[in-house]
DNA sequence: GTGAAAGCGCTAACAA
DNA sequence: TTGTTAGCGCTTTCAC
């Protein structure tokens, strides 16, 4: 949908395609016949199929979907929709969201769906049901859910079939499929303090439903440690590229002890260590540093990146499946996908 | 599309939709006045025509897109395919390509155009058509040329709207728009040389067009450089996770002796930095390495890593644009894009 | 086993 | 200004 004010409106110049009457006559028969052969229908003659399907193919004549779609009432289209921030006017750009996109597209092709991808701004939620309201595809998969639960909720009251990549937040009424947070915080920390380390920085915006989760399982590892929560060592910065040299230079200029970070993205490591390593500071050796979701350059990041593995083709799948499930008229339950620690070189003990 | 075996079929459970009949109903008039109303047709009187809209705003009715679209015959599709090796089974992850599905995705945003994504088996690249040969899309955006000129070649000849992100090739039928990968390969080496290296390696399989490219400037800048070039400092290797690894190996093996890498994506670059790292060899100290591409985490890598930056935002618009041309039925000239060096600190001076 | 006819939800002559 | 009618390309009763 996307409906922007469209610019130059190319109408496609009705090129001359191939439709069912043309097969019809070239074979004979009635276009009646040609729908049945070519849907493999046992009440057509078998020669006269295997004759038009031939005939079909040779033309290379392929059934026009939509059409066929209006007729049948069906409709084999997912919509993926990302929502943009209109304020940074930041562009799809974070890694992981983007593997996300490649998961879906994997998922849905092997369940023999199409993928309608869409960019909505965030502050026009509703804009994300468009491709829905108007026939396009018969559910969205909505990928980012940041502050938007109100609105997620809106739509889901109306019965727009959606499933939203997120956490599972008190009074839901849509679908949420996520990774556990606060068991992929609790990991992370407890993970560091068994490397030895007391004082560990969290970076990111708690505001945002599963940084607070990661943060809460930040606290709760904490806690369990029999340690204190220090709020000087809680840097609420956004998921932006210099986010993290922000934050490593908020702590120093504040003058806060700290010997690890948990940042609430590889990102967001990264920058960190980054930062850390202009300021004099090592890592892992002075500073321990764990990441979260695991993009692909995580690995090869040096130090290679500790990090919690977001289950991401997993999540394809599942956000596909509950979707689905949606779709069907059934219930389909929020879902929190495990996540796990990968311990790399960034958090080695001293 | 993405016609396999269509496993469970939920053909839409036909929700009670809203239609124009409803609205026509509704309001007392005819579903002519309705879509005429809908159009911001002139030839309806103002009163009425408000009171249509207000109607159908209120109750959230918005006009059935297939069926528009096939009364129509028009259609704001897009397909964006991207090929799949069915060999190494590799899923969609290589970040340049995925920054360039979410450049697309801005690109036909901004000019009101939807976008299909699929994915398809490189080995059976014309299945690349089917969202246009069964009429969902009106043209198709192909992300990875790969070894595939011919098939191409084919879907060009069949008269099939599609601009491929690749190289020009001799006797090319379809139309291209990529980086200038000669002057690229040129601008890396000439920079390396600068720098004072002149054992100078290149990474990357040279039998993929836009490699081998890179690798002709590469050649281009060592021969007005006066210097010889050096077919053992050569090394074949795929876009893989592990092949910058398994690059450097085969060289350290060979014994061949080297003071710089050009390396042929930034993927590359980095998994071969770490592997240097491992073997004890400095970067930029010992060996000097640039990248190609210059994907967001150049950036943050350690050492942030020179290469060449392929202009990802003006490619989705060009892509569009070309694309745009060949469906409006007008010649689409193959287009390449000025590429440019980004000096980090992965080449520095000796 | 096959064809004629109706209709999916919409738009555009053509009438009125 | 508005309604009536036909038809986009397909599928599916219902007859034959």
């Amino acid at each position: 949908m996307s409906a922007n004010t469209p610019p130059e409106v190319p109408n496609t110049p009705s090129q001359q395609r191939l439709q069912m009457a043309d097969i019809a006559r070239l074979a004979g028969v009635s276009t009646s016949t040609v729908s049945r052969a070519l849907a493999g229908s046992k009440l057509v003659n078998e020669e006269t199929r295997t004759r038009i399907m031939e005939l079909a193919r040779s033309l290379k004549y392929t059934i026009n979907i939509g059409a066929q779609n209006l007729r049948l009432k069906q409709n084999r289209t997912i919509g993926v929709v990302i929502p943009y921030d209109s304020a940074t006017r930041q562009h799809l750009s974070d890694p992981f969201f983007l593997s996300m996109l490649g998961s879906l597209a994997d998922a849905l092709t092997e369940q023999g769906f199409d993928m309608l991808v869409s960019r909505v701004d965030a502050e026009e939620l509703d804009a994300a049901a468009a491709p829905f309201d108007t026939g396009r595809v018969i559910g969205i998969v909505l990928i980012g859910q940041w502050r938007h639960h109100d609105q997620l909720n809106q739509l889901a009251a109306r019965h727009v079939p959606i499933v939203v990549w997120g956490a599972q937040l008190p009074q839901q009424l849509y679908c949420t499929v996520g990774g556990d947070n606060v068991s992929g915080g609790d990991l992370a920390v407890s993970h560091l303090l068994q490397q030895g380390r007391q004082r560990i920085a969290f970076f990111g915006d708690i505001n945002l439903p599963e940084v607070g989760q990661r943060y809460e399982g930040y606290c709760q590892a904490l806690q369990r440690a029999g340690l204190a929560i220090d709020p000087a060592l809680q840097v609420s910065v956004a998921f932006l590229p210099d986010s993290g040299r922000q934050a490593v230079q908020e702590l120093l200029r504040r003058n806060v002890r700290f010997d690890a970070i948990f940042a609430g993205s590889d990102l967001l490591a990264m920058t960190a260590i980054n930062t850390l390593r202009t300021q004099g500071l090592e890592v892992p050796r002075q500073i321990a540093v764990v990441g979260y979701d695991d993009i692909e350059l995580s690995t090869y990041f040096h130090p290679p990146l500790s990090t919690i593995r977001q289950p991401i083709r997993a999540a394809g799948r599942a956000l596909v499946a509950s979707l689905l499930e949606l779709i069907e008229g059934r219930p389909a339950p929020s879902l929190q996908l495990p996540t796990q620690l990968m311990v790399r070189e960034s958090s080695a003990s001293v």
